[in-house]
DNA sequence: ATGTGACATTGGTATGACCATTAATTTAGC
DNA sequence: GCTAAATTAATGGTCATACCAATGTCACAT
């Protein structure tokens, strides 16, 4: 009789590593131009070596998200800076569209928020809301909310507790976001889109908190809309 | 008078163990599937430390042109390979279900059920039809009908005319075939469920044709929950 | 023949030390 | 006082060694 063995899963401690960095990264926790931990901080708090550690970073440095310097520290690569992923350029060959990763957006992330106003925990919450509250900041500041506004979408999709859906959105987080960002500032030209942007961000939000699937559904497909008919009427 | 100083950039150690073993690789010394030699025969050999060979083997990997394999040793990745399944990689590891599967099939499908009946010509159609057709032919057979199955849901994919989506959708189910091929045909044993899928399947195709979006995107959402149920009901 | 288990090989991790580079700080020189 | 050189501290880069973990081999017992 086959004992229903239980898997135990392996993976590298390295991995393990990397892809907490990488979590990181994603979340918004790390911002691009920022310091990281020293390695040998970074091995003591997380309990492992400083060769574990390096590995890890260097992965990422590979991966072209960490800069490293000698003398000074590791370093968070801001998205314009970087190049060289394998996706992004598998994607230039087939002549994709920024219309062509909305649409897919459109799907994956309606989806998403469906799933989101089930399973989100308060941690989840909280994270969407940062995100919504640094953006404010960082456009009040001035600056442009590129930045944040992946972060909530990438809270969004932690929120899903779906394994695959993270795996998709981080692999393919560079080009479904930062291929845009160039063409994104012309969107963020006008106070009056970024207004409206946070507002359409909220309102999912809202949904989501309330527990109502088609409503975040419905908020998260207006928002892609919107983002949408931007770019169709400029070009 | 400025000297036109020339730069001799001493470059890291490990970086130029990186390019002595990529070089190898290019020049065709190091072949395809080829094990390169052990980190400690390598590090002896070049006079520098394991660590710094460490360095530049991970590097190589991590640009997919060697791959490790613990307890065996280094090998060449041959060039088809390599820009092969950024998918499949990390998702042997992790802890996906089916049914994270099939969620983010949900989104993206129901979606590109939308698109395609927008936008599939005749050629498409006709894709769609010939996968019907092969499925009940294999069936009748008393195959399975796996292969014609993700035929139908890739003609569905190329009907979209959307390039991001026909690139997600080809790993997605390089990944999803082979990793749980041996659960779909569980699905398959029941004659019932066949035919209740290639009615399905149909269903689809039927509302492509009447160029009919939501009732598309309403089919494909059935098929798909269709298939949620049994997994459900089986665990 | 068969399969069981010790063994050798190879990548993975852990320590601890020291080197190399950089920026900040202090000190020497004027 | 001010500038420039020297020192120092912090951090990534390298080295050496030991041991852990996974994999295949092969002799040995059955």
């Amino acid at each position: 009789m086959p004992m229903p063995l239980q898997p135990i899963k392996p993976k590298n401690i390295s991995d393990q590593v990397f892809d907490q960095i990488r979590e990181s990264i994603f979340r918004g926790q790390l911002k691009a131009g920022e310091q990281i931990l020293p390695e040998r901080e970074l091995s003591q708090a997380l309990g492992v070596s400083r060769t574990t550690v390096r590995n890890a970073i260097n992965k990422l440095v590979v991966l072209g998200l960490l800069e490293h310097k000698q003398g000074q520290g590791t370093f968070v690569r801001s998205p314009d800076t970087r190049q060289g992923n394998p996706l992004a350029a598998a994607m230039e060959v087939q002549d994709a569209t920024i219309n062509d990763l909305l649409e897919v957006r459109m799907g994956l992330e309606c989806n998403a928020a469906a799933l989101a106003a089930v399973r989100a925990v308060k941690e989840d919450l909280a994270f969407m809301d940062a995100s919504l509250e640094e953006m404010r900041a960082e456009v009040s500041s001035g600056r442009l909310g590129t930045e944040a506004d992946t972060a909530f979408h990438m809270a969004l999709a932690y929120a899903t507790k779906n394994s695959v859906h993270v795996y998709l959105m981080k692999n393919f987080y560079d080009f479904l976001f930062v291929g845009i960002k160039k063409n994104l500032s012309h969107l963020y030209e006008n106070p009056r889109n970024i207004d409206e942007i946070l507002r359409q961000h909220g309102t999912i939000i809202a949904a989501i908190k309330r527990r109502d699937p088609k409503e975040a559904t419905e908020a998260m497909r207006r928002h892609i809309q919107f983002v949408q008919d931007f770019f169709r009427n400029r070009l």
